[in-house]
DNA sequence: GACTGAGCTTTTAACGTTAATATCTGGGAG
DNA sequence: CTCCCAGATATTAACGTTAAAAGCTCAGTC
């Protein structure tokens, strides 16, 4: 049957040549065809997609990126995963962003870097001299972050999880709205009768932490709640417990607990059980993130989901926006996160 | 100061050409210095260097793909995230996996399939036929894995988290022992005076389930310990529960929990609180796999962490070995788990 | 003094693709 | 009947790299 001059070659992989004499046309036809189908006629074009079918054909990126100087890779990179943290997001996040990727015609290329943000750049850098990759996706931006002006000054497309604290109008950003969401935490506590609600956060440095601090500052004010009770702590659960402790020690102790993540959340549940009192019952408790320890300590922490899945697209989006050269200013998406209400703010009949 | 006829490309990457004509050598010497050392003078080399350095010159990873058929990349896919799963391997694993690639000269690429074994294989192909990958790494494979059987016939190197069940020589894989995790955590309770020691673990149709459950019957019968005390459920936090309940309501009671997962050991947490026993104290329990739970509990939880790191790093070596074309047969590498004693399996003082 | 060969370097061609340009058809206008 | 143009297709050259082959230089041999 098979009456081409030549067959596959022996890697086993299908060129635009071998389409080409199957379908007896010229090479340069067949890629019209593919990718500008008006510049064939129907009549040709009909027949050399027969032969793509045929044979199998796939272009060769490393051909295309060649000669294009375009890869169709969007580059990432992982940070360390820190051992006390509770959260996963970061598998979820890369997940959906392949996928996303991949809807889109995109791979994604993992990227490794020396800490800190001048290794970072550095290994951006070496990466687009090496391979004419076609769009970054930075994640935990902050103010003044380096990274962000390197990518903007080589001209390459970029878009941030983490919205641009600068303001800076040009950079394409999605992000969650920290402030709406501990907003609606201490909004669903106050709901339940709580007065005293204290808020456990990160230090100030963290623009991250002031904005999910901003939320429960609002929800207060809104009610004329007192805003007496707050702490600025690192990120760990026995800040957390401390913090709980010195709250619920206050001459007019705290009833409720607002945190800015689930690890400290975590550290709070902790107090409460060195005290014998119960989360729900007799003291609220929120964190932040969902985090998977969330759902299996007894009783559920209620908590603030944050929607990844929807991040990770609107990130490809984004770049992809960019790299059509869409005229339209930067992406700007700020996303709202979902309460989950579990037992530790329920006022329930769950045991401790 | 430069006095050479063409500056860099407008798209600011250098080529071989411009790091040559600064040297006053021709490209393919350039190309010698750096990948056949031996094949230029070693007066030419120390120029040619010198140039490569001044321009900053990398190698354009498309060109070699192109012209070597080796693009330096090593495909791995991502399974979506289980929302009820406690472990965040993944996400660890990920990052060494890119690491260690990093180091040993590759970039990691990541590839999205439809769900299904299926699926898996045709991104694998059309990754293949797309872009001269150099090596696939696998994860939970099993017994008459399809994929296994694909790349094997397809002849492309690739290692796997998980043994080749099959008793396949010629795949190169790296494990974790399962078997002597749960031995150890067997022991470890025993070793605290328990005779009734019971396992709460999967399925018999997982590999990784029955190799678990394997090292607690090992350890039972060597001691002549009763091993009438087991379950097979799908890991759930509610299946570990419900075990949990019918073990402690036998005619002679469980004292210790040997569990196949950390979801399953919560489970069983959660059940001893129904009761009012205390973890430790009362009942022994241990989990499997480390997960940031189980540090966060109160008690802590005992179990077993995989050693993630060594998993990627010898992953990533075997892969490399395989392309080397090193003949020593592909390498099989199986792991210890360290066993991490917390307070659920000790008698000490810790309240529930 | 021609011949050999070792050591180093350059030239050629190819990897698979596509933009730019060239060539080939007919059909319609003059 | 020639000329021109539009539409379709083919040819050329280039993207940056490297294996293979060819070329060059100089010391040593007979």
């Amino acid at each position: 049957m098979q009456h081409t001059s030549r067959g596959p070659t022996p890697h086993g992989h299908v060129t635009l040549v071998q389409v080409a004499q199957r379908a007896g046309v010229s090479a340069q036809s067949v890629s019209n065809a593919l990718n500008n189908p008006d510049r064939v006629a129907p009549e040709t074009r009909k027949r050399i997609l027969a032969a793509v079918e045929e044979l199998g054909y796939e272009p060769n990126l490393s051909a295309r990126a060649l000669r294009n100087r375009s890869s169709s890779l969007i580059a990432f990179k992982m940070r360390p995963a820190r051992p006390d943290k509770a959260s996963m997001l970061m598998d979820d996040f890369l997940y959906v962003l392949n996928a996303s990727a991949a809807d889109a015609g995109y791979h994604l290329i993992l990227c490794h870097a020396e800490d800190g943000p001048a290794g970072e750049i550095k290994a951006y850098r070496d990466l687009l001299k090496k391979t004419s990759i076609d769009a970054f996706i930075l994640a935990e931006t902050h103010r003044n972050d380096d990274r962000v002006a390197a990518l903007r000054s080589w001209g390459v497309p970029f878009a941030a999880f983490g919205r641009s604290w600068d303001g800076d109008e040009e950079v394409a950003w999605v992000d969650v709205d920290g402030c709406a969401g501990t907003r609606a935490a201490t909004a669903h506590v106050a709901a339940q009768g709580h007065t005293r609600i204290g808020h456990i956060g990160w230090p100030a440095d963290s623009e991250l932490g002031e904005d999910r601090r901003a939320g429960w500052l609002d929800a207060c004010q809104e009610r004329n709640l007192d805003t007496d009770l707050q702490a600025a702590v690192v990120d760990s659960l026995e800040n957390g417990r401390q913090a709980a402790h010195r709250m619920l020690d206050a001459a007019r102790p705290a009833t409720a607990l607002v945190c800015a993540s689930d690890t400290l959340a975590l550290g709070v549940m902790r107090a409460l059980h060195e005290r014998g009192l119960r989360p729900g019952a007799d003291v609220a408790i929120t964190g932040y993130d969902d985090s998977p320890t969330a759902a299996l300590v007894s009783p559920g922490l209620t908590t603030l989901r944050q929607p990844i899945d929807e991040v990770g697209r609107q990130l490809i989006q984004a770049v992809d926006n960019l790299m059509a050269g869409d005229p339209r200013t930067p992406q700007h998406v700020l996303l709202e996160p979902e309460l989950i209400v579990r037992d530790s703010s329920l006022p329930g009949r769950r045991d401790t």
